[in-house]
RNA sequence: GUGGGUGUAGUUCAGUUGGUUAGAACACCAGUUUGUGGCACUGGGGGUCGCGGGUUCGAAUCCCGUCAUCCACCCCA
């Protein structure tokens, strides 16, 4: 037998109609917010995510599924939405457009060559947003109230964790000082060993009790911030005072992803495994200049669909539509008649076997039909449908729609 | 890539120190009512015991290998 392959999941019924369900309402908020729907191919070149994502990352390093083409091109399948968005705003020259705001949605599979665990797998899908032209903070602040609204609508359990990483006038002079501090300790784990070169501000993230006892008192970005990040910082959390949004300053909060810079942002839940992390985001005001666009700012955060998914309940769905069966071969062919003029309006489930009345009553809640219509001897001869409304209980005979 | 757990019916799982024809519940189908659903009762169908090899008179059970899956590390949504 011909298995999927591992890590990658296929969606049936009823978690398709969940999906659809998510999806559905995820839209309608996000539109609210002014935000419009863009789709990018799920591959791309290579260099797109090395660039973006960055060569230092997990990602990047060892998770993308990388290959050659076969036009020769080094091409992958995306581990994430963001790269793609932004190459297509730069490629499509909206860049140019100086003072324009673009805010997009998107969401599809993103593909990461992983060990599959709970709330991880190798195809994954993310519902993610992106805008871009806005440099005020309080775009920020509206980010994160609308992804807060996202996941209240789904009654989703969560806490918010924030922090800033700064920009480019304190951020890079802040990571040379840590790194000439990392590099005086002894005893740092091997991922912390290669973080410090890499990407030093990744070791406050780092889980190992040790290096956390070693590095516990090195200076944290959020309090080296320039006055400028650290006047947006202060705006943004009075405002989500403001909003009664409650947060968490998380210093240790650093995204994986090299193209952040100031507010970053995580909902995480208790409700998930040890991938408790439902959505996250934050700012990347240097990427479009790192794709070769022109210098604009950017802001974004992506939802895990699938984590997502583990945490909604569906609605009870009531009965709906009509269910279809004959107790005798003969009426068949007209029963087959009448249920399509029926379902030019309505669901119908249409029975092709003869069964008993009661079989066809069990089958038509099975279907979860709000009718059941039966086709037998008597109705065949006086042209009539046998009708029952099964929440009601109510029966009653119609005469046969011409066609 | 590393560590641990688990693979038996469609599903969730029993299966004793190795011993007749591998069981249950739920689900499915049919009947009890020759035309009245959800409940109940009765009956029925359905299994290469993950796969390969070994030990044994005999393996779902013990041993080795392998694959899959789950959880965790790492990392992230």
């Amino acid at each position: 037998m011909i298995k999927a392959l591992r890590g990658m999941k296929d969606t049936l019924s009823p978690l398709s109609q969940k999906y659809n369900f998510f999806i559905k309402n995820t839209t309608d908020i996000v539109k609210k917010y002014g935000y419009n729907f863009i789709e990018t191919p799920l591959l791309e070149e290579t260099a797109l995510f090395k660039r973006s994502v960055g060569e230092s990352s997990d990602i990047v390093g060892k998770e993308m599924y990388q290959f050659t083409d076969k036009g020769g091109n080094d091409v992958c399948l995306r581990p994430e939405g963001t790269a793609g968005v932004v190459r297509s705003f730069v490629e499509n020259k909206l860049d140019r457009q100086q003072g324009q705001k673009y805010k997009f949605f998107y969401y599809g599979a993103m593909f990461r060559y992983e060990r599959p665990q709970k709330g991880r797998l190798r195809q994954f899908h993310q519902f993610g947003v992106e805008s871009f032209g806005e440099s005020l903070v309080y775009e920020d602040v509206s980010i994160i109230q609308m992804a807060k609204e996202i996941l209240d609508f789904f009654g989703i359990n969560y806490h918010l964790k924030i922090n800033s990483l700064g920009c480019d006038k304190c951020m890079p002079s802040y990571k040379d000082d840590l790194k000439t501090k990392l590099n005086s300790i002894d005893g740092l784990c091997e991922d912390c060993k290669r973080r410090r070169e890499t990407n030093p501000v990744r070791v406050f993230d780092c889980k190992n009790e040790n290096c956390q006892n070693l590095i516990h008192k090195l200076p944290r970005i959020k309090d080296s911030l320039c006055e400028s990040c650290q006047n947006d910082f202060e705006t943004l959390t009075s405002m989500l005072n403001d909003l009664n949004i409650e947060y968490e300053i998380d210093s240790n909060l650093v995204r994986g992803l090299d193209y952040y810079n100031k507010t970053a942002f995580e909902f995480v839940s208790s409700d998930l495994g040890a991938q408790n992390a439902v959505a996250g985001g934050g700012r990347y005001d240097r990427l479009v200049e790192f794709l070769d666009g022109k210098s604009t700012p950017a802001i974004g955060f992506a939802i895990g669909i699938e984590r997502i998914l583990d945490m909604i309940e569906l609605p009870k769905t009531k009965r709906v539509g009509y269910y279809f069966g004959a107790m005798e071969d003969e009426a068949i062919e007209e029963l087959y008649k009448q249920a399509s003029y029926f379902r030019k309006k309505e669901k119908v489930t249409l029975s092709y076997d003869k069964k008993s009345l009661k079989a066809h009553l069990k089958g038509a809640d099975k279907a979860n039909s709000r009718y059941c219509v039966i086709i037998g001897e008597n109705e065949l001869k006086e042209r009539k449908l046998w009708i029952k409304d099964l929440e009601l209980k109510e029966e009653k005979l119609i005469d046969f729609f011409v066609q």
